[in-house]
DNA sequence: TATAAGATTTACT
DNA sequence: GTAAATCTTATAT
């Protein structure tokens, strides 16, 4: 089951955020089915969020993407090296956005491998940069629908108890002053696939 | 046109 | 624990 249209245009991303713990992730490239349950995820709220790259209503040729209606991918490089998965929600103008940070495997896990070019599933996709290599995530996905068969997000029926689901600073913007002290991180207690740092 | 910095990962000391 | 890798984007000259 993928999830509709609806959910993604939801106006609360804190609510959201918590609600794709869970959720499965999945994508369809290069005729491999892969797929992980996510564990982790960070929200980024839109022109008020100074760590989001909207802050301030910040309209540019990369952060277009986020101002679009909600449900669809943004794929973006961090640091040269390595593409960050974003989901947007809410409506038109209103740009607010999930970063999926960690992911259980679930689909697919020899592909995955492969792609990471590492022989065991250890820390396979435990940090948001390694999820996108191993789904084979990459820039061609920006601004992809959630409703194509190349890249989705579906409801298996897992569900995470809400005592499991902790709160928790962003991780790397500590340059966004007081905003870097949200608790907007979301991840599950105790699973070994939340990611490290 | 040039420069600085980044929602990270990995290898090395 | 520290540092290098590496390149796009944004902002400045």
């Amino acid at each position: 089951m993928k999830l509709e249209q609806s959910f993604y245009c939801n106006t609360d991303v804190v609510d959201i955020s918590k609600k794709l713990l869970g959720k499965v992730l999945a994508t369809n490239l290069s005729n491999h089915l892969t797929s992980g349950i996510i564990v982790e995820t960070e929200a980024y709220a839109g022109i008020f969020d100074k760590a989001s790259h909207a802050f301030n209503n910040k309209r540019t040729k990369r952060t277009e993407i986020m101002y679009k209606n909600g449900g669809i991918a943004y794929v973006y490089l961090c640091y040269g090296i390595h593409n960050l998965f974003n989901v947007i929600t809410n409506i038109n103008d209103i740009p607010h956005a999930v970063l999926i940070r960690a992911i259980e495997p679930l689909e697919g896990i020899k592909e995955m491998c492969r792609r990471r070019n590492i022989s065991n599933k250890y820390h396979l996709t435990d940090g948001p940069g390694k999820l996108t290599q191993a789904l084979g995530i990459d820039k061609n996905c920006n601004g992809k629908s959630l409703q194509s068969d190349k890249i989705w997000i579906q409801d298996t029926g897992i569900k995470f108890l809400e005592k499991d689901i902790l709160s928790s600073p962003r991780i790397g913007v500590d340059y966004a002053g007081k905003d870097a002290k949200l608790l907007y991180r979301f991840h599950v207690k105790d699973n070994k696939w939340v990611s490290q740092s």
